[in-house]
DNA sequence: GATAAACTTGATTAAAATAGTCATCAATAT
DNA sequence: ATATTGATGACTATTTTAATCAAGTTTATC
């Protein structure tokens, strides 16, 4: 498996954050409730978050997370490889003569992930949302 | 990772098969050491290969293992996903609201694999390895 | 300033995948 | 016959992934 769970968790926890309008942190809670992440595993992935610059966390009451950057600035190469570190198709070291495919492959990973941002994902989303919604004007 | 190391080693053992031109059985000892595969766990690779059609064995003294198909006619893909079962960047119910991304990103890789042969990579290994040979002719 | 709500962090654990080993059996060339 | 080689299944070890839990820190609010 190339990506691995949390970092679709992580991915999830920046859609919730990113699909926040108003400046009001969001809690860990509802950000574990409505993306399906489990609670206490949400916390690190949170502080992994932190730490790599993508988000804010704010402590005490009223505290929550709110996103750091703007979503048509963070890619998912970049969550991809600050949550899990780099994608490689196979350790460097593990391959010998064929090398050169998965270096290949890796760079095409690579290229397909740093083109898609957190916008794209809302996007997206946003328009499968009002596809849901059947529209019988004329 | 992507590719796991079982898969790299099929990937070495049907090399070390298919740079053999004759048509002697090449043995498994010898596809090992000089491929660099730990011995027993090469059994069960051999055994995945020649249950996916791709190699024919030999048992007995003078036995061993042929490539049952032409290097130009096995496909990365074909022998990954026999190896160790369909690529896949997350399980598919893993994923929700971005499935997507992971499907195009299985797309691209896909189509990547399938577009590289056996002879790709026995044709890259040959100029690699005459390139090693320095050429003083003028 | 006490308190409760929230995030922070590190230790620990559980489960699964990966990467093997080993022993026994089956086939075959000599 | 027998030595050589592959075939197969049971078993084990290691690593990675996916968590849980408890103790600590910060801060809004009463």
């Amino acid at each position: 498996m190339l990506i691995s769970l949390k970092c679709d968790y992580a991915i999830r926890a920046l859609m919730e954050l990113g699909s926040n309008n108003d400046n009001v942190p969001i809690q860990k809670k509802e950000i574990a409730a409505t993306r399906d992440i489990p609670g206490p595993f949400l916390d690190h992935i949170l502080s992994d978050l932190r730490r790599s610059g993508f988000i804010n966390s704010f402590r005490g009451p009223k505290g929550g997370h709110l996103l750091a950057k703007s979503p048509n600035k963070i890619n998912l190469l970049e969550v991809i490889n600050n949550i899990e570190g780099e994608v490689a198709s196979l350790e460097p070291d593990d391959s010998c003569c064929h090398k050169w495919v998965w270096e290949e492959l890796d760079n095409l990973i690579a290229d397909k992930l740093s083109a898609v941002y957190l916008s794209d994902l809302l996007d997206r989303e946003e328009q499968d949302r009002s596809n849901d919604i059947p529209n019988y004007s004329i």
